[in-house]
DNA sequence: AACCACTACAACCGCTCATCA
DNA sequence: TTGATGAGCGGTTGTAGTGGT
């Protein structure tokens, strides 16, 4: 016997909660000979006591042969940030990248995966701004015997340069948002860079390129980063992936690289 | 062993869009 | 042109399972 788990009263006399396999049978009997689509006939047809949204569903999400099932591959992951960066909440958009995968899976496990990380990297980045905050601070601390030769420069550009720093860290610390790990992130903790390495096998298998897929990875509130990183992180794509002509440019402008 | 927090997954709901009479 | 209907999509909710304390 199948527990209701709680959902609400059947409306109409339709079923609603858990399928039992016996209604998968014929669902899965009535698409096979009929094919996909009309949905609100399956009732009638098959003496289903479910709705044709209710019998659509389960078979897109769960019967539909082909479907994986289990956890999301690393790979699979870096499609779903790429394509999340690019498309937004377009999951069925993204799922059709993902062989396998419904636009339900993806849903449940960006919920799961980032909307969490989105919290907490906002303390992070606060922590961040700190840090480089206490570190400029010192900085100028260290540098008292410059300060005399230059006395004339401080007032000019370079003290306006320190000034601003500090002001603009505090600011994208409380406007910046990150939904998943950042490659400042990546470059910060030493970590293997999982986002050069992996996501350059999957461009390839994808074909993305053309889409404007690194376009999106750029645009991702990274137009902060400081030109060292885009650089580095440029050059390791060229060497992994060789597109970096498709880049076009010149990373040093610190943000998008088309 | 019991409790709690978290993740994974299934399924529903409301809304929008496309099609057709 | 418009209204009805079906299909699809994104958001949300609820339960089971699992791991940590």
């Amino acid at each position: 016997m199948v527990r209701m788990m709680g959902w609400e009263a059947p409306k109409l006399g339709l079923r609603k909660g858990p399928w039992t396999p016996e209604e998968d049978k014929l669902l899965a009997e009535y698409v096979s000979l009929h094919g996909e689509g009309r949905w609100s006939s399956v009732a009638r047809s098959t003496g289903l006591n479910r709705s044709g949204k209710s019998c659509r569903l389960r078979w897109v999400n769960y019967l539909r042969p082909g479907l994986k099932r289990g956890h999301i591959t690393p790979q699979e992951e870096g499609i779903i940030i790429e394509l999340h960066a690019l498309w937004g909440n377009k999951w069925s958009t993204i799922a059709r990248y993902l062989p396998g995968r419904t636009d339900n899976d993806i849903k449940n496990y960006w919920r799961t995966h980032f909307k969490k990380r989105e919290k907490s990297s906002l303390k992070q980045q606060k922590r961040k701004a700190q840090i480089l905050k206490l570190k400029l601070q010192q900085q100028q601390k260290e540098k008292p015997d410059k300060k005399d030769e230059t006395k004339t420069e401080e007032a000019g550009d370079h003290g306006k340069a320190n000034s601003q720093a500090v002001e603009i860290t505090d600011q994208t610390s409380q406007e910046m948002v990150f939904m998943y790990p950042t490659p400042e992130d990546q470059c910060l903790s030493q970590e293997p860079d999982f986002y050069a390495a992996d996501t350059a096998s999957w461009i390839d298998q994808y074909y993305l390129v053309d889409e404007g897929l690194w376009g999106g990875w750029w645009s991702l509130d990274h137009d902060d980063q400081p030109a060292g990183f885009c650089n580095k992180f440029a050059m390791q794509n060229q060497e992994n992936t060789g597109y970096y002509n498709y880049f076009g440019g010149d990373a040093s402008n610190g943000g998008y690289i088309f």
